[in-house]
DNA sequence: TATTGTTATACTCTATAACTATA
DNA sequence: TATAGTTATAGAGTATAACAATA
């Protein structure tokens, strides 16, 4: 009964389940490598920006300040990054990928990327980038790093 | 540096985000009905099928058995569904929607649409249509209940 | 002997508060 | 006095194993 419109083929629904679920095909593959998907998003943000501070950090993730303690000391005790205190603010800790956080983080991209084109296999070329678009467009004014770099 | 084909963006990222990010303004809007959305999910599932058994609740709801039970007796405990013995194998229990939960249920329903009006808001009619053929081949061979009925 | 539902226990993850060192 | 980072503790959620009733 009540058929209407079912909630559970709805736009929100869907991207709600995919999301969820391509997200565990992402943990399962990261594995692999002997990481997860917080940590390969930290390697991320340090690949792409360089330098941050544990805070600057904790903001992108949208994640508390104590929990981005234990992750970095793990991936610092891997030797992937490197903990430095500002000069300018010695209360700071800036974060620096090592080469082999760098060469890592690559692997990991690749394998994203691999399991991406799996997940989306369905989809033409076209209906891809499409798609992209437009959950680009839903997202621009929500992730704070998609708006143009403040600097 | 490294930017030749961003990972932020990326088709899989940004579902996989916008899955999180919609699911968790799902969970306040669902909040203020006092219900969350693994309770509505299981409402909504009795709503469309009118009986099933706690193991094909589990199946449905990728969950396990037992994490069922406590989900259940809460919501039994409101008056929202019903446990009945099946009288063909008395292990089974059936679950059955009371008049209450097929009415919270639709509340829900109308909530959650309001959420995912507000959400895709940045995307034109065509466009929603267009991304939710398209999440909905993905997920096709991916979610039991949209295959055709076996029933 | 296998299956449905249930309970109990241990483990993981996270939110909160409190502490240090610097500013 | 406020801020960046850290530590400790308690609570929520989950996975695992074991159990009772029924097949």
């Amino acid at each position: 009964m009540a058929h209407e419109q079912p909630v559970l083929t709805s736009l929100g629904y869907l991207v709600l389940k995919a999301g969820v679920h391509f997200h565990q095909k992402v943990e399962d593959v990261l594995g692999e490598l002997g990481l997860n998907g917080r940590q390969v998003l930290v390697l991320t943000f340090l690949a792409e920006d360089d330098v941050l501070s544990q805070l600057e950090l904790s903001r992108r993730l949208a994640l508390d300040p104590t929990i981005v303690v234990g992750l970095l000391d793990d991936l610092q005790g891997r030797g992937l990054l490197e903990r430095h205190r500002d000069p300018a603010d010695r209360r700071r800790h800036l974060l620096e990928l090592t080469d082999e956080g760098r060469k890592l983080q690559a692997e990991a991209t690749t394998a994203m990327r691999r399991a991406e084109d799996e997940y989306f296999e369905p989809l033409s070329p076209a209906q891809r980038e499409d798609t992209r678009a437009a959950m680009l467009e839903v997202m621009r004014s929500r992730l704070p790093w998609l708006a143009p770099r403040p600097t």
